[in-house]
DNA sequence: CAGGAATTACAGTATTCACTAAAATAAGCA
DNA sequence: TGCTTATTTTAGTGAATACTGTAATTCCTG
């Protein structure tokens, strides 16, 4: 595994190491969701959701949809679902899909 | 997946999230290494590889065996192993076994 | 026991990060 | 147009993180 890869891959997973990402990541996975949506599930404010989503949208992992005043969000990156199931299977054994 | 496990989730992969941090991990696969020998393949001081290997230590992600003046470093969460092997296929799609 | 190699522990500093609060933008609706 | 809702942006602060350099520790070897 090279240098660049490996520094390409950190800065993924730096992205999905927060408690409050790594949870709408969670969220998103089957569908797409608002940040109000969001919201109802993660206890902070609506900004610092918002915060959290640039952050995961400045790494290519979330894209989002704008319809009326609502903005929807989505995982674009299949690499980061497949890794979410990954993650569910072996540290969530109890997991029920 | 419940709010305790996406805490306890979320601070692994902290602790992966460092380029450092993951390229030790990736030497470590296959192999258990001394803190000289990460030091040749890694681009720092061994004080601040020791610093690390702490982290990775504290996370329980690897563990450590005494030989003469060498410490052998070793991955002992095969969870953390499944999810290297997962996302090298993932992102270094050309890597080789 | 002295010398040296490997590793760790301990400050100090600079950078990065996370959250809050307030202001700004955008879009629907009366 | 004015009001409300949804979201974003900005600025500011306190906390956490990372690296450097140096001192301390451990343990082999002669």
């Amino acid at each position: 595994m090279k240098d660049e890869q490996i520094e390409a891959l950190a800065k993924i997973l730096k992205s999905m190491s927060h408690p409050i990402r790594l949870k709408i990541l969670c969220l998103l996975q089957n569908r797409e969701l608002s940040v109000g949506d969001i919201r109802k599930q993660v206890e902070t404010t609506n900004a610092n959701i918002s915060q959290h989503l640039n952050i995961l949208r400045a790494q290519g992992i979330i894209d989002f949809r704008k319809e009326a005043n609502f903005i929807y969000n989505r995982i674009t990156d299949k690499r980061i679902l497949e890794m979410i199931v990954k993650m569910q299977k072996l540290f969530c054994p109890d997991h029920k899909e």
